[in-house]
DNA sequence: TTGCTTTACTGAACACCGTTCAGTAAGTTT
DNA sequence: AAACTTACTGAACGGTGTTCAGTAAAGCAA
């Protein structure tokens, strides 16, 4: 049947052109400004429209987040490079960091916006972000007997949540608390990370 | 002049009525629950005369944030008691990551939401937040000589950023990627952070 | 090719939101 | 009593996500 394999293909393809659309939206100005009708505008469609192929906003931006999560997966697959177990996971922490700061906006959605959770029940939904938690687990599982932690669970928890915290304070604006510049800021951040390892490693 | 002295005080009787309003939605529904018609609909009046007390949304907000600061740094004071620096730094992790769990929607107003910020340019606006951050510079210099950390601004930094990314990943439902049931998620934190602040010792 | 059915799409509406402003009614001063 | 000032509001503006009846085109059967 040609037509219905067309028919399939051709909403693919529309699924693909709103997603687009609503990524790029995203990326350049956050998801406050980006809209069912911006997006409809944007791709010379009725709001409506979007309706027919995405459930509601969380399912469209529940779509984006995945994308998210592979890319910063792809992101750690590509600057975790050393072979040393240690050097891997200061490299980790770095790449995190790096991304959640250069990326504020697909930063949110991952890990900082309440919208797009409603659509997580399903277990696999979050595989794409397992993806990236286990590259952390393995990072930290492989340092394991250089590390001062008796349980690398423990070592991952706290190294996750130390730079979820980095990046969330300085994306926020909190980090302006320290009363200090934006340079000293990123100094102090940096020097402290570099402590932490040490201090962690055996 | 009695008369104006009246007005002042029924003006100032006005807004905190308002606020005392919104602060109960606010704890009650979130942010994002409570509108400022909703707000107006329970003290009734009418939502345009919301606006003759305050500017705008977000410096009805600022208010409430301003107050969750206080409500914070209270919590510290009456939570961390020791006179064993270690010891006080500890209750102090712990008390930040209890009051932050247990109050989610002030926890966000103060670190998490954007809206709120445009309000700060003003530098003394901070005021009450940097009360809370000086309690724990504080802490962490009475401390620093049983620290590994050179610099104690350095613990300071570790100190906030992993204590603010345990509770926001926690209470934005991000702590499911590690596949653990709740339960064994609050373990694994507290697990985690004890070993922390044993190897972070001298 | 004609007529019927299914598909793809949209305009208009609903119920919200933050915010503004002309207009009103009460309080205060002269 | 008249003039002025203050406190308040109804209605509107432009925005949001979302729904649904209606339309026009595409596909199909005769």
């Amino acid at each position: 049947m040609g037509i219905s394999d067309r028919k399939e293909r051709e909403k693919q393809e529309m699924r693909k052109l709103i997603i687009n659309a609503a990524m790029e939206m995203f990326v350049k100005d956050g998801y406050e400004k980006t809209s069912i009708r911006n997006i409809a505008e944007k791709i010379e469609y009725s709001p409506a429209t979007i309706y027919l192929y995405y459930k509601d906003k969380d399912e469209l931006f529940y779509e984006i987040q995945r994308e998210a999560f592979d890319q910063l997966h792809a992101y750690f697959e590509a600057n975790v490079l050393s072979s040393d177990p240690v050097e891997r996971l200061r490299e980790l922490l770095k790449a995190y960091i790096e991304y959640g700061i250069a990326n504020p906006d697909l930063y949110d959605l991952m890990f900082i916006l309440r919208s797009p959770m409603k659509a997580v029940q399903d277990n696999d939904y979050w595989e794409n972000c397992h993806n990236a938690y286990q590259f952390l687990h393995d990072t930290v599982g492989a340092a394991k007997d250089q590390l001062r932690f008796a349980d690398p669970a423990n070592a991952g928890m706290i190294l996750w949540s130390l730079g979820h915290g980095i990046i969330s304070l300085t994306i926020r604006g909190r980090m302006k608390v320290t009363r200090l510049s934006e340079g000293e800021q990123a100094d102090l951040v940096q020097e402290a990370l570099q402590e932490l390892m040490q201090i962690i490693q055996k």
